[in-house]
DNA sequence: CTATCACTTCAAGTATACTTGAAGTCAATA
DNA sequence: TATTGACTTCAAGTATACTTGAAGTGATAG
């Protein structure tokens, strides 16, 4: 079976080592085998559950919540209804997160249309309107 | 010209009126007036500039650069590339954020159907499939 | 074999973004 | 006018998620 050493997995994933470690420690990325001399050997499974860890982050589940969820995970059969209700809600959290996203980003598009039509206007020579502050002028 | 209180703020942008006044000290949310008694009086142009905020905080932008950027856009004619190069920069970020958010969407799809099928199996009886630990069957 | 670099633990430090508490003042209502 | 609740400042505290440093051990290239 493949495995991987921490700096592997660190390159892989674009995190130090020291937070491999902690989310060890953090008790999200746990059973980690170790050589004879005691360093960390990772397996295909770890590379899986880092992208769990990573696509639940991204979300803005904190490290507690991911604990539990796998918590959950290991003793399935006990806790199959509470897995499928955090899915649930972590499904809900991401599809508003992307609508939300998507309305920000009209609202950054808005901003870059009305600067660069500022700029062009400018280096026409053109005469811009002016704020005294940006009380009268955010948008 | 129509005026906010705080607490009328708070409410409307669902944040306590301590982040308010935080997000005053930390220079993003500022030139608010007072009544004679010292009670602040937002405006219109705060409510935007608070829009923009909850914005670009979205995409994770900190507040010090949010700061920077609120720093341009007041002297805008001397800094109209520094905001247009923000803006562009926060649109990638936001548009990877989406895409990122849509795979991250799949991810938990994926397991919502396997636990899902799992509880249906788990219903009627079947006989299910168990792991040692989560290294070989994260997914 | 030795140098060097990566790895180890453990404790303490840092960054960011608020949040809370104390002590006092302002505003609205009975 | 008295009381109640919302507001004020300022300093200190909290939560989360790492990050760093020290001191030592393991792995590998010459």
């Amino acid at each position: 079976m493949k495995t991987y050493t921490i700096q592997e997995v660190s390159q892989m994933f674009h995190l130090p080592a020291s937070t491999l470690r902690y989310y060890e420690e953090m008790g999200i990325l746990t059973n980690i085998d170790r050589t004879p001399g005691g360093q960390r050997i990772y397996t295909e499974g770890h590379i899986n559950r880092l992208k769990t860890i990573c696509c639940f982050k991204g979300a803005g589940m904190s490290i507690s919540k991911l604990r539990l969820f796998f918590e959950y995970e290991t003793d399935e059969p006990g806790h199959i209804d509470e897995i499928l209700a955090l899915l649930k809600e972590q499904k809900r959290e991401v599809t508003g997160q992307i609508e939300k996203m998507q309305k920000d980003l009209k609202h950054v598009e808005r901003k870059l249309h009305y600067y660069t039509d500022r700029k062009n206007a400018m280096e026409a020579g053109e005469p811009l309107p002016q704020w005294a502050d940006y009380r009268g002028k955010e948008f």
